[in-house]
DNA sequence: TATTTTAGAGTTATCGATAACCCCACCAAA
DNA sequence: TTTGGTGGGGTTATCGATAACTCTAAAATA
């Protein structure tokens, strides 16, 4: 590889020349600049940017932890997410948590080791907490995505899910429903709680009946198998006429095993859920859903850790952004009694 | 930071000793392995990957560059790709070029500054050649994904295009389809030469009419308008009865402009295209696919990237995996002529 | 007992860049 | 003539790790 000496030698200058015309610092005349350019171009040379951000002591990396880059939320996020580090000059590395926490810490040791400038992540839930606190003492600048964690006190970027609730029940209470359920993601996640909350709110606020065994919660994550939601389902007698998801994921597992059942969507049960289902439901629009701002969720949440590298000594009080929902009606929501 | 200095002198050891005690290399009695284990507990020691992949000439940095990480397929890929990865001990980066070649150049350029092990490349096109011969002159290994390039010799995943288009075709034609067009993205992209020969080839072999005007060939990119597809329908008269697009962004685009003149699918016209819609078309399906490996495409491309890493100086030949294709019968092709 | 081995370390140079400091020639002002 | 500012650029130390070599005391061997 051609190093900076390399360029230094064959013009004729000292490496320090050499650095001084890469980043325009310090005074050179335009005739060795010229040269040094020139040199440069002829060996094909490209600054190591490892050897760089050893002495400078940063990495320009920014590292995107989420839980799955498959759920078509994440994917947009990503994609927020690298236009805005792009835009900024950063490299973004990327993982999956599979909302695993031991997944999660063995990313927070791949983010310790790579001295990361930033994070941006989804944590996998409020445990983990311990995995916050390590990147915190460690004092990389931290912003979590769509889940706050009781304890640690950063940045966010989070949705409006108990609006978001609200707007669903509300749509279902429209087309008549009253015996509605919910099915939720692990109650150890911040959204998921806010999400049940609006939930509850809204049914009590319209006043319809919370029956015994309307909530069930069970993991956002990608690999669920919902085997105990079937019993969930045979418990309650008689079924709910609507379902509430907490996330898509579960929309769409919910929907595969009610059609196993032979139970039809919407005729015998209505279904919606959080979260869109990707930018490819526009084609045959079936669930309703709320949906969320998912790439700006992966934009400003790149633009508050660049805010935080730049701030140093007089850091600003956290800030919390929370990203309106939109209610998106499609198909999966039949009208009760008529 | 604590740095290994930092444990070697609290432990009353050479930093020597202790890169010895982390890479577990050279002798070291139990007495102070154990003291050095128990120092780096204490005072939270992370190993700074920076400094040792300066000196290892290796940063255990693999880079993912695809078109659009909105895109199921890639999403998927990514996935398979970020799991191999972890699976090897390697970071991943990722980037998206949206099938543009001047983007594509500037991650040329940050590869290269980053000193990346291995790059996981989806090519814009056949001009990708000068980029891609960029890479090879500084040495990076380097893995074609789902497009080859001519000129370009390295290892390739990709899928078997004529055969998923023989596919597709085939299955219209089952439905009676005689009058059928393609919607396809750029032919400087080999993929989607390949859809095309297939396509036409099936046509052939089938005994049906390729009338004029019948291919329609734009770009695959994601924020594609289709201005001219417009006119391009209104040219065909009478219209075709199908239409194959060459892949999934293509076909939702497709559809939309299809709605937007009241023309209905599959009633007026069936549409088909490869690659699936994302975890929405379990959901409801609709669009009839020819799918891809997706996963398969990450994992087994990041797997031929650390196969190579390995060889050093005996390299094995280029390999060429093909992946096959599985048709998807879904809702969105009518049967004619009943 | 004298001589090798070997276990268990330490020393020094190096990776490729940049920061901080130093140096010198030249020109202007005192 | 002396002083000192400034343009233009070189020297040296440093970032945090590892490779290659060296060193020493104790154990093994002759």
């Amino acid at each position: 590889m051609v190093t900076i000496y390399d360029i230094a030698s064959k013009a004729g200058v000292s490496a320090m020349t050499v650095s001084r015309v890469i980043n325009n610092t310090g005074r050179i005349s335009e005739k060795t600049r010229a040269k040094v350019r020139r040199v440069m171009e002829d060996l094909n040379y490209v600054p190591n940017q490892t050897a760089r951000s050893l002495v400078l002591q940063e990495t320009r990396i920014l590292f995107l932890l989420i839980t799955d880059i498959a759920n078509p939320f994440y994917t947009t996020v990503a994609r927020g997410a690298e236009d805005a580090a792009r835009h900024y000059g950063y490299r973004l590395f990327f993982g999956n948590s599979d909302e695993n926490i031991e997944k999660e810490q063995e990313y927070v040791q791949v983010i310790l080791s790579t001295r990361a400038d930033g994070v941006l992540i989804a944590p996998a839930g409020d445990p983990s907490r311990d995995n916050l606190e390590t990147l915190g003492k460690h004092r990389v600048p931290l912003v979590l995505l769509d889940r706050e964690v009781p304890g640690i006190a950063c940045d966010v970027v989070m949705g409006d899910s108990k609006e978001g609730a609200r707007q669903l029940v509300e749509h279902l209470a429209a087309h008549g429903h009253r015996r509605i359920a919910m099915i939720n993601g692990s109650p150890s996640i911040s959204s998921a709680r806010s999400r049940l909350q609006g939930f509850q709110e809204a049914l009590a606020l319209l006043g319809l009946p919370a029956f015994p065994g309307n909530i069930y919660e069970t993991s956002f994550g990608p690999t669920q198998q919902l085997a105990d939601a079937e019993a969930w389902l045979s418990a309650m007698d008689p079924l709910p006429t609507a379902i509430v998801a907490g996330n898509n994921v579960l929309a769409v597992e919910l929907i595969r095993l009610l059609r196993a059942r032979d139970i039809r969507v919407p005729e015998d049960i209505s279904v919606v859920c959080f979260d869109d289902l990707g930018p490819y439901s526009e084609v045959d629009p079936f669930v309703t859903v709320v949906a969320q701002q998912a790439y700006q969720y992966g934009y400003l949440g790149i633009e508050l850790l660049v805010e935080r590298l730049r701030q140093g000594d007089e850091p600003e009080p956290w800030k919390r952004i929370v990203l309106p929902t939109e209610l998106l009606v499609r198909r999966s929501v039949s009208t009760v009694g008529e």
